[in-house]
DNA sequence: CGGTGTGGTTTCCGATCGGATACCAACTAC
DNA sequence: GTAGTTGGTATCCGATCGGAAACCACACCG
């Protein structure tokens, strides 16, 4: 089976949030990420992904089935059993996205210090 | 000097619009495109981005300069001449972004197929 | 003088986003 | 029966987005 989400996964302070590239919505990376290594249940995805609500959740996972990047199978189980699972289209966007985060990582100082001295400006100004 | 930009360089069916990868805000991506090669006016990117306003044009580019992205120069012509450039780090962005196009031209059909699918079974529910 | 071009800013407004909260059906466990 | 879990929906609401339109300072042109 599938190793646990770590519930830290998603670091506050990643360098991605301050990279100018995104996917999807404000959550479709974050979600592609947690189904990078196998399916994941609903409630399974909303522990990494912290404030998410169930609503937010929905709608991202609703668009990247929309798009044919993640696939929803419900199974006939005793107790309601959902799975997201990625598409081989959907995995193959794992591999420009491994390319943005290597630029994000690779720039995140520069990305940095952009915002500070623009912050610096506005303040003076 | 610097060959002036197509009108028509952004397809309206431009594979990328099915991207689910973006870049900044609406427009920021195509922007960036526009100054690949060399400097360009305020007036002069309105061209190609044929239904930007100048409120959502200046907008994105201050984003982008807050981002370190690209510059913004007055020159003391006597006519006003405003010019915008990418830096270094906004011209290190072309290299992902050009795999990005790829993926997206890679897999334009099955994103087609997908929307179209889900569009069929959005009708027939 | 008025008209034109450049590079914007301001105001208005409808649409969308995103979070909080409440609610729900189906099933299980006690 | 009652409570808890799972996988959601429905409603409300404030914030933001994004386009349309009007306006503006400044310089040049004739």
């Amino acid at each position: 089976m599938n190793a646990p989400l770590n519930p830290d996964m998603f670091d506050p302070v990643c360098p991605s949030a301050l990279s100018p590239i995104h996917i999807g919505d404000k959550w479709a990376g974050m979600i592609i990420r947690c189904l990078e290594h196998g399916p994941r249940r609903f409630s399974e995805l909303r522990i990494p992904l912290r404030s998410i609500t169930a609503k937010a959740l929905t709608k991202s996972l609703r668009a990247l089935e929309r798009d044919g990047l993640v696939q929803r199978t419900t199974h006939s189980d005793r107790v309601r059993r959902v799975e997201y699972d990625l598409t081989p289209l959907g995995r193959s966007l794992l591999e420009p996205m491994d390319a943005l985060c290597a630029w994000a990582q690779d720039h995140w100082e520069e990305l940095l210090d952009a915002r500070e001295a623009s912050a610096r400006l506005q303040h003076a100004g």
